[in-house]
DNA sequence: AATTCCTACAACCGCTTCTCG
DNA sequence: CCGAGAAGCGGTTGTAGGAAT
């Protein structure tokens, strides 16, 4: 089939834009909308190609574009974000608005990869880089389930999202130029806050739906579920229903129906391990979580001021439990503008690993070790588990407006 | 003051995905 | 359903400017 040539055409400029070339792209767009990219160097009278003056566009010129330093909290979404969605950067700029992907990657090559390879910890996997002490570890292995299950369910939900958004878009075509799917590509993060309501089809905003005890008797040790129902998806969304079920038992296990609901419905079941006390029966999956005892509750509760979650961890290759209980991220109205909330809030908590580590100071501040990631065992532990917690806690506490849904 | 090195970021390249006839 | 073109996306490169020597 042959692609057409892009660049190489002859007499086709490359190289930065002087500003002439930008408030000649500047002035078409506002006047015309860019219609179709290819076409528009020619009609702007731009010596470009199209995808060229396209990524100008996106990345610079665009009027709702911030510049400019990264905030904290704009770091630390970005960390978190791509300890769950990986380098995909687009994604991850749908949860900061005004930030194009472009300068997010940058910004993650630059800076943050650094500042985390500093802190010992992998920028790639996001965990600790001596992997060799965790990796007999229940933890490692919870948190790494847990990414893993995250990553796979984000995938899946961002395809059906991406469904949904299709079929919005074509009954959605008749609109201001500035603001049709033509001028704002539907795909670019900055624009999606203009383009509709939001959509909660993304597991990071299923995650930010409503945990649910699954059932009361879980929480009492016969095993662990987590369950999160994410209402609101039917609103006018064409998203067919969702049911999922994970086991740390078995690989996950998805069923999608297409129906009746419009409530999707997620669950995660676990067995709990030897780290329930009052241990109840471990069944078949005692095979595959030998050596392990796991458990993980997480539960918002939505009326209350105070959602918790709660892990449990245990290692029984080192016998050595390790259990949290943490106060989890406080009511929305709280946490704007980057407000310090209560002790034990792992964004404040990941905040001052952060920075505090950034100086050369190991992962482990506690522990007061080395540069690599080898902390004292206890204080390593912790903080490997803040930070993941902090990842959840991130999902958890993403604006309801997030442009990303 | 000159040179080298480093950092940051804009822009490019090429592959993938989407759309439409 | 298929193929071509358009657009999206992520990795990589080029370059300007500042810091270090």
């Amino acid at each position: 089939m042959g692609r057409s040539p892009c660049c190489d055409k002859v007499g086709l400029k490359k190289g930065p834009w002087t500003p002439e070339e930008d408030q000649k792209l500047l002035a078409y767009i506002e006047e015309h909308g860019h219609g179709s990219w290819r076409a528009l160097p020619t009609k702007a009278g731009l010596q470009r190609c199209g995808k060229s003056c396209r990524l100008r566009w996106t990345n610079y010129l665009r009027p709702d574009i911030k510049r400019g330093k990264f905030s904290l909290q704009e770091e630390q979404t970005i960390i978190q974000l791509h300890a769950l969605l990986g380098n995909r950067w687009s994604a991850i700029a749908t949860h900061l608005p005004k930030r194009t992907d472009n300068e997010i990657k940058n910004y993650w090559n630059t800076h943050l990869k650094k500042r985390l390879a500093k802190m010992g910890i992998d920028p790639v996997t996001h965990k600790p880089k001596n992997d060799a002490l965790m990796s007999s570890d229940g933890q490692s292995k919870n948190a790494a389930n847990l990414s893993h299950m995250a990553q796979w369910e984000s995938a899946r939900l961002e395809a059906e999202a991406r469904l949904v958004r299709q079929s919005k878009l074509r009954s959605n075509s008749l609109q201001n130029p500035l603001r049709s799917p033509e001028l704002v590509p539907t795909s670019s993060p900055i624009n999606k806050p203009v383009a509709g309501p939001p959509r909660c089809l993304d597991i990071l905003k299923a995650w930010n739906g409503t945990w649910t005890k699954p059932n009361e008797s879980d929480s009492g040790g016969v095993g662990v579920g987590i369950s999160l129902t994410v209402a609101g998806i039917g609103n006018d969304l064409e998203s067919p229903t969702s049911t999922l079920s994970f086991s740390e038992n078995a690989p996950p296990i998805a069923t999608t129906g297409i129906g009746e609901s419009s409530t999707t419905f997620i669950e995660f079941v676990g067995n709990s391990g030897s780290c329930e006390e009052g241990g109840v029966p471990k069944e078949e999956s005692e095979e595959d979580w030998k050596g392990f005892g796991s458990s993980i509750h997480l539960h918002e509760y939505k009326d209350g001021m105070d959602s918790t979650i709660s892990m449990s961890f245990t290692s029984g290759l080192h016998d050595m439990p390790i259990s949290m209980e943490s106060a989890w991220a406080p009511p929305e109205s709280l946490r704007s503008s980057n407000e310090h909330v209560p002790t034990g809030n792992f964004v404040e908590r990941f905040t001052d690993l952060l920075l505090n580590n950034s100086g050369g100071r190991s992962f482990s501040e506690g522990g007061g070790e080395s540069d690599d990631g080898s902390g004292s065992g206890s204080d390593y532990y912790e903080d490997n588990k803040n930070y993941w917690n902090s990842i959840l806690n991130l999902v958890n506490s993403s604006p309801s407006d997030s442009p990303l849904f």
